[in-house]
DNA sequence: TCTCTTATTGAAAATGATTCCCATTATCAA
DNA sequence: TTGATAATGGGAATCATTTTCAATAAGAGA
């Protein structure tokens, strides 16, 4: 491993250069830590996590980051009906790929990765075809099941 | 055609009264609205043609039958990333069912009816196989596919 | 390396959908 | 008909997201 560029050489700068975007600090921090979790997190959440390294970021910024980022197709933004949006990397139809089971009393979601091969079949086949034909450049889908969890079953 | 009872004679009081709930007159013409369009409609919009007929209606009881009507399954909530929700009458996972192409920045919807027939078996599979696994009372499911319709391409 | 163009930023204010509060009203089982 | 209580509505409150705009910084070209 002699003359490494370091895992994390990437190709986010050159991403955005090619879209006429500059990369900044900002922008960097927000990237990093959307890579470092596996969770779903809101723009607050991610504001806060870059703030303990960057104060001076603002959330607007990070707003404005995260809708450049989503129309780029590099995020996921998801609702799980509590008001807020969520974000999570894409990290390509392969691996670690889920999709989500919403409870709407309590808010709690489950990832779950059955049927992720069908479904995955079924996505890229249907963007192709749907792209084609309504002439739509399709960056980003949504699958998810809404419904109450055990507990709150129960307590219903 | 004796003896009718009317073609709105329906099962709704009924699957109200059988979950505890009151039928009422807000939330008949609530109904009534979302049964006559095949539009999307958000809450102002029922607002809207709901107060037509009955102008004491408030804002507030659309918004919580709104919420009732999709915990019991009987709409579809929306996120069409307009920062507003929209709502549609459930028809069965039948005929008239369709899944939608959402333009990010013009927030043109395109209904599509292409492959709904594998998706609802794939649908159905998978609720079945997720609501045991994971002890899941599953109700509203979302499949959308966001992107840049042809015209918003051009003006990229 | 320096300069200039202009994309990007941050703070504060504005926006706007949705929810909360609570006194009043209406539904419907008995 | 009546009573218990679910449902309502108006206005205020919430709170995520956007807008505004002057200041700043990225990076292509000299």
């Amino acid at each position: 491993m002699v003359g490494r560029r370091g895992p994390m050489s990437s190709g986010w700068p050159g991403k955005f250069r090619g879209c006429g975007y500059r990369m900044t600090v900002p922008r960097q921090a927000i990237i990093e830590v959307l890579q470092k979790t596996k969770k779903h997190l809101s723009a607050e959440d991610i504001y806060m996590e870059v703030h303990k390294i960057f104060p001076q970021v603002g959330l607007t910024t990070v707003y404005r980051t995260l809708e450049l980022l989503t129309d780029m197709g590099m995020i996921y933004k998801f609702d799980f009906r509590e008001g807020r949006a969520r974000y999570e990397m894409v990290e390509g139809l392969k691996k670690e790929h889920h999709h989500h089971l919403v409870c709407t009393k309590c808010k709690r979601v489950i990832n779950y990765t059955e049927f992720i091969d069908e479904e995955i079949d079924f996505l890229k086949r249907a963007e192709k075809e749907l792209s084609k034909k309504y002439n739509f450049e399709i960056n980003d889908h949504i699958i998810q099941f809404y419904g109450l969890c055990d507990k709150c079953r129960v307590s219903k």
